[in-house]
DNA sequence: TAGATTGTTAATCGATTAACAATC
DNA sequence: TAGATTGTTAATCGATTAACAATC
């Protein structure tokens, strides 16, 4: 009995609800209407609503939502509940701030190993995980049952390096190399391409100066 | 007479067009239809087809379109054959990977400089950019005709140091707090938020153990 | 010229917004 | 109970896809 299938729209919104929904618990605000959510976040009352029943009616008539319990239910829809383990492949000056990143744990991403093909990294440690060598990728994989590789490589050699760790069980990545990993349709990717995300700053810019009013 | 707007869909698809007609062009392809391109890219050439026309007719019928005038094209579209000053807010880990970032110059960006709280940091270079004192900021921006500020900071304070770069003249930024910066809304901002990205892993990872087919 | 493929209009599909009955 | 606000259906809007005449 297969679930109608949520909107990629929907699934992207849901990290932002949660954001705010934990800085109203920061400020100690108990309950919140859809429509003071909507203003502070400059959507529509209608599309939170919309977006929270595809889950489930987390709110009661009349009052609202309880904050603090519609957080809770967004972080396990979002699985954030789970716990995964993690690699850095690529420890270069990206892979070093990544793994620097203490949102992960936050997450319950628990980060299990860095990589890098240069031996002058080799046994410098951060935050308490050792930069391996390459070469001891597999065997450490398949006894660390790793589920996520983040990868800060250059794109030259990323969609080959992807296929590997793949084949030695990897089936979700965070991929920060500016190219398309070409992998099965069952691996899942989340691309971080900062290349493009720079090119839309630099339209934006660009229109912003073509039409001054 | 303002043309029609483009919607923010066809912008977000065009640098990822660019990236591919790059790579058409290193390997030496001369001409392409919508049709190939449709399919190595996995998107509809009728799609492709709509989007250029929102700009102009860059294809012959019968031909399809030169790689080169394509790729240049989208270029100028995108902005990048133009220049603009920028500097980075922060330099820990992540400010620091950004300056070692190639792609900025690459895509017309031109580091100007560094800044951040921490004094320990102050005089060390990177790539030939002078981390400075956040109290020469004022000053900096002033004199040196900044346009954009990338943000790699707390997220406590990264609201109000946004307001006081947009008072000295600062009017685009690229945001990587994981907050909103709530500025006037003729300041364009592009935000790379992280753990909204990492959040839409932890789904896809948790849909993916729940529906194993 | 004939074949190919664009540019563009029309049809479809999906996502957002509006409206309101249900209900706390 | 009366007022407020959800959950949900219906209407609208916009984006994607299909189709085809124009034309290289």
């Amino acid at each position: 009995m297969s679930e109608k299938e949520i909107s990629l729209a929907v699934i992207k919104r849901l990290p932002r609800y949660y954001r705010y929904l934990g800085e109203l618990m920061e400020k100690d605000v108990v309950r919140i209407s859809s429509k003071e959510l909507s203003e502070k976040m400059q959507v529509t009352a209608s599309q939170i609503r919309q977006d929270l029943n595809n889950f489930g009616g987390f709110g009661q008539q009349g009052y609202g939502y309880n904050v603090e319990h519609l957080y809770t239910e967004i972080g396990k829809i979002l699985g954030l509940d789970k716990r995964y383990n993690i690699i850095i492949i690529g420890a270069g000056n990206l892979g070093q701030a990544l793994a620097n990143y203490t949102d992960f744990e936050k997450r319950g991403f628990i980060l299990k190993g860095i990589f890098d093909v240069n031996p002058i990294l080799i046994g410098l440690s951060i935050r308490g995980t050792e930069i391996r060598l390459m070469g001891e990728l597999e065997e450490f994989i398949k006894s660390n049952n790793i589920d996520i590789a983040v990868l800060t490589i250059p794109k030259h050699n990323a969609p080959k390096v992807a296929a590997d760790l793949v084949n030695w069980g990897v089936h979700a990545f965070w991929n920060f190399a500016p190219c398309d990993l070409n992998l099965p349709k069952d691996i899942i990717v989340e691309n971080v391409h900062l290349s493009e995300s720079i090119m839309r700053l630099s339209y934006d810019l660009k229109t912003l100066k073509e039409q001054p009013n």
